[in-house]
DNA sequence: CCGTGAATGATAATCGATTATCATGCCGTG
DNA sequence: CACGGCATGATAATCGATTATCATTCACGG
């Protein structure tokens, strides 16, 4: 029935409503404790990440080694927030002037990245 | 005899003289093709960066997934640019204001990173 | 000169992330 | 209903990075 979404939908709509980029297995993770769906499999969001990037959905985002965060093409100029307590990604509104005053002599610039660290509002109301 | 410096000693040096953080492969083909040393194997690599850390003379950085970099402890505040064509990481000096701004309600930040991509000179000049 | 311990290097082992494989279930069509 | 194709899931395989192992070398003190 046309009315079921597909377990990729699903993998590319929990992005669009994520407050940041995420990981196959924090995307896994939320999706099999997301009790209006029965379960997905591993590989199905690591199938759907790697379609969604190909159509142009998806974007990767790498914040740290170790592993790939993907959000959703489109979005507006953002940063990120990394919790050092959970580790999540956050998005964060807003950018600053002046960048191009980093920048060495010879150097080109074609984007830049602004990553805050510390912890977020849970952990640190979790205290 | 004194004069000859231990493996170790020329993984620090190595950074301590670099103009940006490097990971451990980097730093191995780096200190292979100096012809001032006869070889190094990566073993000692890794854990000339292990006890490094842990003595308190590098510091680890993490500015993409894949790899850990190493830098000097002890510089200045600075950022990072990263060449998307030779892959390597270069400091930057100084900041930007206004960071605070950026940072959402009930978030804490205690620190901050700021990656410039593009071309570094050297391979803009390469074309 | 011998024994001991630190440093080193080659390489096997491990680890986490990602991809490939293969069998199954489901859906629509003929 | 039988068939063909696609989505899915479990899991094996792979891959790069890092660590562990083990034998060798070398400097130094007895």
């Amino acid at each position: 029935m046309s009315e079921n979404k597909s377990k990729h939908q699903q993998v590319i709509e929990a992005l669009a409503v994520a407050d940041g980029p995420m990981s196959a297995n924090e995307l896994w993770e939320h999706l099999r404790s997301n009790p209006s769906l029965n379960s997905i499999g591993i590989a199905t969001v690591y199938r759907s990440l790697k379609k969604g990037v190909e159509d142009g959905e998806l974007v990767p985002v790498e914040l740290e080694s170790g592993s790939v965060r993907y959000e959703s093409s489109g979005l507006q100029h953002h940063h990120h927030f990394l919790c050092s307590t959970c580790s999540r990604a956050y998005d964060v509104e807003g950018c600053v002037k002046n960048l191009d005053k980093l920048l060495p002599q010879g150097f080109e610039m074609t984007r830049h990245e602004i990553l805050l660290y510390g912890l977020c509002a849970d952990c640190k109301m979790a205290g």
